[in-house]
DNA sequence: TCATAGACTTGACATCCATCAAGAGCCCAA
DNA sequence: TTGGGCTCTTGATGGATGTCAAGTCTATGA
């Protein structure tokens, strides 16, 4: 059970576009440090200051990354879906997890051992550039989040989310939001009330149009004047 | 000429953290493709939305690193003072610059190619692990910024800041601003007024006590029922 | 089908902060 | 010493947004 555990592990990881290109052995060595990790919805995966358990890839599900606020309320950070990864930084300093992570839905994960990792890393410098590449993503991610949360006024903020997801072309389109509209809020730094009032303001303008949890952007160009 | 200075920089190479661990033949070639680059006081390094030059690495002076918003104001995300590295991020992912940069005094920077660097992270693993820690490192500074600017009130964010960088015991110590108020206000995503209005305020209340840019932290835990 | 819980919306209100404006302190150079 | 420019402080004001509260909508399961 264990070997076949573990051989699973090895095929699932060689389908993950972070260690694809590793060779078999490689992949074995891993996955024998790497353990699958299943949460319930609302699950806590870590509190912030936890120590460390190890790199996290997300498989299926979704992970909201957080800073809790003193009495509950709390910023959130990111939203990891499957294919992405977090938990890097914790590992390759010796801190404490500067974020906390709960699963939104029922998700299934891999841990990695910080100590493989590293030797593998070491071992392979492919992976290397692989993972810095993600650790660059991470950190545009998290520099246009804060892009959104300094802006000036609900309605800027809100606008600079929208257009931030914007396709190359074409000056409307549709938009599925993949969370709750509270935790995106949350995600713009604003009060879900003020979130919605700006929706349904940006609605009356004419420049969106709301269904759900579905948002169609009519205007594009008249967002961006807002976005700054 | 050239060659000296192609020297010279090897030796200046040779003396930073992140490439130390390197043999003199890869810092010979690293140092090829690295060019020095000085600014005035003031002067852009390089605007939001640029082309990545490559790998910026402080040698002296002090690199402001901001987003630009509309009409002159700005916050700034991190400053980079000696030893301190950037610009990793458009790098390795195929983007513009998503930070601004400015010299808030005289300095001196290498300039290293991407190609370069990214070479040289394939032959040597080890360069890989150290800039991979680097990037960690300017993460979770960004999550402590992200903290910071996301506490509710400006006491609490004013507080949140000067307790976070308070030495690892003791409950009062004494702190060097490394630049003037107007840009440590902006770190906090404050008016100028605000932040010195609550400096005033924390002084009154006998919480620390300033003189000009040194602040004197008398009651650290005080100030951390603030930052909650 | 209905009931219940959670998500979302809408309204009223008070607070906090950015803005504008003016003045004080500081540094540097002439 | 004096002057000019910059940084910082202090005051007054209005508007934006968080909070509380109530109500509507939606989904889920019995």
């Amino acid at each position: 059970m264990m070997l076949e555990t573990r051989h699973s592990i090895t095929e699932i990881l060689s389908r993950q576009p972070l260690f694809r290109l590793l060779d078999g052995m490689e992949l074995a060595r891993l996955a024998k440090c790497t353990v699958e990790y299943r949460l319930n919805k609302n699950e806590m995966l870590f509190h912030k200051g936890d120590v460390p358990r190890g790199m996290h890839v997300v498989m299926s599900g979704q992970i909201k990354l957080f800073l809790p606020s003193s009495l509950g309320s709390e910023k959130v950070v990111q939203m990891a879906g499957p294919g992405d990864s977090f938990g890097e930084e914790a590992v390759f300093l010796n801190k404490s997890c500067p974020l906390a992570a709960q699963a939104t839905r029922e998700s299934l994960l891999l841990i990695m051992d910080k100590q493989a990792l590293c030797d593998a890393l070491e071992r392979n410098c492919m992976l290397s550039t692989a993972l810095m590449a993600r650790m660059c993503s991470r950190l545009c991610d998290l520099i246009d989040n804060m892009e959104t949360c300094v802006q000036r006024g609900s309605v800027q903020r809100v606008a600079h989310y929208l257009t931030q997801m914007a396709p190359a072309a074409g000056n409307s389109y549709e938009l599925a939001l993949d969370t709750n509209k509270q935790t995106i809020a949350s995600q713009l730094n604003l009060a879900p009330e003020t979130f919605s009032r700006v929706l349904g303001r940006l609605s009356r303008d004419g420049y969106i149009e709301v269904n759900g949890r579905s948002i169609k952007v009519l205007d594009l160009r008249g967002l961006r004047q807002f976005g700054g």
